[in-house]
DNA sequence: GAAACTATGTTGCTATAGCAACGTAAATTC
DNA sequence: GAATTTACGTTGCTATAGCAACATAGTTTC
């Protein structure tokens, strides 16, 4: 277990723990590692999910299958990644997501019910917080997604999101964390559609750009393409 | 306050709970309706929410302002509706969002941390639950929103939303909840589109409509348009 | 350092969906 | 019940973005 305790302190659930209180809310829980063998299943679409898990080491995918038989991969998961948290209380309908393991893997598994039974222990109500926090952050990330999707003009989608990154890195200069095929998946569009309009975009003054090194040139004409 | 137990008794806190429940837990939460004039705001787009709330009576919408200084309504909130419950945990960024009271209208405040601080008490620990659940679902609401945008054929994206009308009715007939400007708004397309498109899928013996009741004529059809 | 591969940029073609404008039926108002 | 409004369907035009195919530069492999 000890080897682990790194991964925990920064997993969304146990963010802001001392290796103490981590080690005393892990004993309380009695909470211990799970192996799950490469091709094995975590949860099982159609399931009812009781727990939600941490990925300590290993790799983990989250896929669904749609109606018409297609596998779409909608998350790949690293290690102190929290995942499931979100299915274990949607109890109507049983969980629409599969969660496969790539490789040999280990996982902590959280009874998030019962660390809300537990929750006159402090320990417990901070871990409880935390996943509420992680929960919220991901309901904005699936906010600014829809907000991307929902525009129109491919050059808005675009504008969208380099304010977004101009807000979040403060300074008109940054290094988006995506490539451009990943861009394109974020916003929806076309890998090659993406690329033409971002090099229309600079030959327009609005940005520049190499690679994944944007620098916002005209704030104004850009915040105007909303 | 006693007006308002029937209104409550039907928000997502307080869903399954017994009147008597109720009343224990809102004094013990000392939890009081606070009234808004039309024209203020309950939370400020930029501001830091400390609350939650249930609208009691009145009207509310929940609005945010872009980049380029354009309004956009995000949602139009009715008695019952809890509202702020994922502001509150998203820290980092203040909210983006401002709630405008349209109406004379009362709220009932609901401190979350101060939920969880008392989550000894076990009507608190129900209410929060809840609360939880209520974030699950909306994380869903919008998970098939994103799959529906993300589609780039506008026929996957009305088979996507038939199918999942036809899972949740568990019938090839149905009566969709949405007029035809709000299915287009809620599938990110325009309206006009949107009724060009099913008339195509009725002439191709897909479905037929009539309004918003729908039957679906050959399902595998629909489901290879995916 | 040659070869293979990967990420990104470029371009022509074309289908699609947005938009506007209009028609019609149903519902609401007075 | 006439008038107004609202909801929905229809259609032509057109810009846009998807797609495919290729170019190029940078990176990795052996």
């Amino acid at each position: 277990m000890d080897k682990y305790y790194e991964v925990l302190l920064k997993s969304q659930p146990f963010l802001g723990f001392s290796l103490e209180e981590l080690r005393s809310v892990l004993e309380y829980l009695n909470a211990n590692p799970v192996s799950y063998p490469k091709g094995s299943t975590v949860f099982n679409q159609g399931e009812k999910i009781t727990h939600s898990g941490i990925l300590l080491e290993g790799s983990v995918i989250a896929e669904s299958v749609s109606y018409s038989g297609e596998r779409r991969i909608i998350q790949t998961l690293h290690a102190g990644d929290l995942f499931g948290d979100v299915l274990m209380y949607s109890e109507h309908d049983p969980t629409p997501v599969s969660t496969i393991v790539r490789e040999d893997s280990k996982v902590l598994l959280l009874d998030v019910n019962e660390l809300m039974e537990k929750a006159c222990n402090p320990l417990c109500r901070k871990a409880l917080v935390n996943i509420l926090h992680g929960l919220a952050d991901k309901f904005w990330t699936l906010n600014r997604k829809i907000a991307y999707l929902s525009c129109n003009q491919m050059r808005s989608k675009i504008a969208m999101f380099l304010l977004d990154m101009q807000k979040r890195h403060n300074s008109q200069t940054f290094i988006a964390e995506y490539s451009r095929e990943e861009l394109a998946s974020l916003l929806g569009v076309n890998r090659s559609a993406l690329s033409r309009e971002l090099s229309r975009m600079q030959k327009d003054g609005l940005i520049s750009f190499y690679k994944s090194s944007f620098k916002i040139e005209n704030l104004q004409k850009l915040r105007n393409c909303l």
